[in-house]
RNA sequence: GAUCCACUAGCUCAGUUGGCAGAGCACCUGACUUUUAAUCAGGGUGUCCCGCGUUCGAAUCGCGGGUGGAUCACCA
């Protein structure tokens, strides 16, 4: 307030109220519908667009009229001519506006225009004094009035997090970023044109599972309201793709978006698109040679080159890349063989040793790996292939024949990062449903990323799938490695980013209106329960009963049963314990996979169709305007196998 | 999750030891009939990320918080 009183005498004229940009441009807009002018015109039909206006100047015979519209980026007014530069998609060409040439009227409209406005213009081309190729104005349509001021022209939009939240306003002014994305879909078409080439068949397979596998990863869940299921969006594409191979699709190929719940950084966003493939009859070695030729045919197509320039380092594609095994490359990068290992309390003593952090169960396969992270990853910049992978890490790899300890595997590395990640399919079906135990079991040891026990897939393959050769290709980190892309988020339109106003609040919001909402939606007003026992029953008897939270690990229809359900259950121990349960009109069997339930376990095994159910599981059953109605017992999940309850 | 850094005009950024909030571009007023980051004359448009504190006085110092970035850890 003071200010401005004391710049008073400055400012003679009251009228000349200062305005913020924004509010300019609002005037602007409403002059021009004081003229009857539509600021947010109809569609235009252009002949031309910048670039080949440009590319069919002939300065033979210029003056050849065209219509072009575009955005115009930048304005240079010289009295009574003025100079706009319109950027399309294509480019940018620059129109001269001349009063003479536009009239008086037309003329006075360019005040109401600025930078960032899209416009129509249709003219003769020429070519300046200063010899640039323009188009003479004849008419100025306008398209649409930009509310918002652009970013300066000179600087551009640095500001990284805006660049991301508006992608629109980073494409306008940054033209390398437009560049970055016409590539990244030349890059996705060439990888498409090179698999379509051999014969590969693309395919589409759903995003939502019922049980998310084909990666180590923790998945996003959703819901499903008229099945009233939870379903978790893939983290891979692999099980689906490899039931194909199963039904006879012998070379399938997907590019499609997987979803991971895990951490934001340069290399992770928690949607990216992945390309899996598989190929009947082939193996790893297989997928090493589509790999390296892909890739490498990929880059000479769209960059004209297989040498290629990423953060200052000259990475050569061209194939064949180097091939290593970890063990070798642990060697060699570390000085630990670990072919003299003995054994996992050996290679524990190393890992202690060279201060690499384990824990008590981590296996000499497992150590491998970690060594191989600290160690190697960081000096394989040019491409170089890893194989031999321990059979810890990788559950759906085929053994190798001459150590069960290994698998048929390799991964690509590019400039010290992951590139693509392959193997010899596992397609012995007992073996997988070993393999798939020993993952569950690292779950309830809570490892949250181990797979889930897919019993569709390995039905699958029960029917017998080919030996199959597969690999997995991040195609935004092979889009970073193409384009020179230090972070993930300048290959993603639109990176995850954190909501801006305070998500927190906007949380709280939510989980009290849910708190609120949920309890008026149940009606216990019509409920009747049986009456409550009249007799005690001692201590003694009571804790004779053994009550167990268990995991149900399968659910299925008993067959020839309207009722009976049939479950597979872990109750803490080495073996799967079966119980049946007449609950079937209450639950379909997918409903409950996963679920931590309640079951008696010391009471003898009793035949229901004639199979042995061990237990009972528990069930919460009340009357309902004379239904019954039961409740399965269904517990936090976070309650381990066979935890007793007292 | 830890550490460090950043946050000032629409954009890019200065801001000294705590002493009236600054520049360039953009924008506004005016001049200019072939400009090229047009030029010339004039005009500063602000929640200095937010809150609390110290102080006569805070963009600046302290504490707490937010957002982003980097590094590390976790994860694979």
């Amino acid at each position: 307030m003071a200010k401005e009183q004391k710049n008073t005498p400055a400012t003679e004229e009251q009228e000349q109220v200062q305005v913020k940009e924004i509010e300019v441009r609002r005037q602007k807009l409403d002059a021009l519908r004081e003229r009857g002018i539509d600021p947010f015109g109809a569609a235009f039909n252009a002949s031309h667009t910048t670039s080949q206006a440009l590319a069919e100047f002939d300065d033979e015979q210029p003056e050849k009229t065209v219509k072009i519209a575009g955005r115009i980026m930048s304005k240079r007014g010289q009295g009574k001519v003025s100079f706009l530069d319109l950027h399309d998609q294509s480019g940018k060409l620059q129109i001269y506006v001349k009063i003479d040439e536009v009239g008086e009227e037309q003329f006075s409209l360019l005040k109401l225009l600025d930078v960032g406005d899209i416009i129509g213009v249709a003219g003769p081309v020429f070519r300046t004094q200063r010899g640039e190729i323009s188009v003479r104005a004849q008419q100025l349509t306008i398209l649409s009035k930009s509310l918002h001021p652009l970013p300066e022209k000179w600087h551009g939009l640095k500001d990284v997090e805006l660049r991301y939240r508006q992608r629109y306003v980073d494409l306008i002014v940054n033209p390398e970023v437009k560049d970055t994305f016409i590539k990244r879909s030349l890059i996705i078409s060439a990888v498409r044109d090179y698999l379509n080439g051999q014969g590969f068949l693309e395919v589409e397979t759903p995003t939502m599972h019922n049980i998310p596998g084909g990666a180590a990863a923790r998945p996003f869940i959703t819901h499903h309201n008229a099945l009233n299921i939870d379903l978790y969006m893939r983290i891979a594409l692999e099980l689906y793709l490899k039931r194909l191979i199963v039904g006879g699709l012998e070379k399938v190929y997907e590019i499609g978006r997987v979803y991971r719940n895990e951490g934001l950084d340069y290399k992770h966003n928690p949607e990216f698109t992945l390309l899996e493939l598989y190929q009947a009859y082939s193996d790893y070695q297989g997928m090493m040679e589509l790999t390296e030729n892909m890739v490498a045919q990929v880059a000479q197509k769209v960059l004209g080159t297989m040498q290629i320039t990423y953060e200052d380092t000259q990475i050569d594609l061209t194939p064949p890349w180097n091939r290593m095994t970890m063990q070798e490359a642990v060697l060699k990068f570390s000085g630990v063989d670990f072919a003299q290992v003995p054994d996992d309390a050996a290679a524990q003593a190393l890992a202690k040793e060279h201060h690499i952090v384990i824990e008590p169960h981590f296996t000499k396969g497992k150590i491998l790996s970690l060594f191989f992270d600290a160690y190697v990853e960081e000096h394989l910049i040019q491409p170089t292939f890893i194989t031999d992978y321990p059979i810890e890490i990788s559950p759906l790899a085929k053994k190798h024949t001459d150590d069960p300890n290994m698998v048929y595997r390799f991964e690509a590395f590019v400039y010290g990062r992951e590139l693509a990640n392959a193997f010899s399919e596992l397609n012995d079906p007992i073996d997988q449903r070993e393999r798939f135990m020993q993952q569950m079991l690292e779950r309830e040891r809570g490892d949250e990323e181990a797979n889930m026990l897919d019993e569709d897939y390995v039905n699958a393959l029960e029917y017998g799938m080919p030996p199959t050769g597969g690999l997995g290709i991040g195609m935004d980190r092979l889009v970073m490695l193409l384009t020179n892309a230090s972070s993930i988020r300048d290959v993603l339109l639109f990176p995850a980013m954190r909501p801006l106003n305070s998500a927190k609040e906007e949380h709280n919001v939510i989980s009290e209106a849910v708190t609120e909402a949920e309890p008026a939606k149940i009606d216990f007003s019509k409920v009747e329960i049986e009456p409550l026992f009249k007799d005690f029953v001692d201590f003694e008897t009571f804790s004779k009963s053994d009550f167990r939270a268990v995991k149900v690990l399968a659910c299925e229809a008993v067959p020839k049963s309207k009722k009976l359900l049939k479950f597979t259950l872990n109750d803490g121990t080495a073996e799967n314990r079966i119980i049946l349960s007449g609950i079937h009109e209450y639950y379909e069997p997918e409903e409950l996979l996963g679920k931590t339930c309640i079951a008696i376990t010391n009471l003898p095994p009793r035949k229901m169709m004639g199979i042995d159910s061990c237990g009972m599981l528990i069930s919460a059953v009340h009357n309902e305007e004379g239904a019954e109605k039961l409740h399965l017992l269904m517990v936090d999940n976070h309650i381990p196998a066979g935890a007793k309850l007292y």
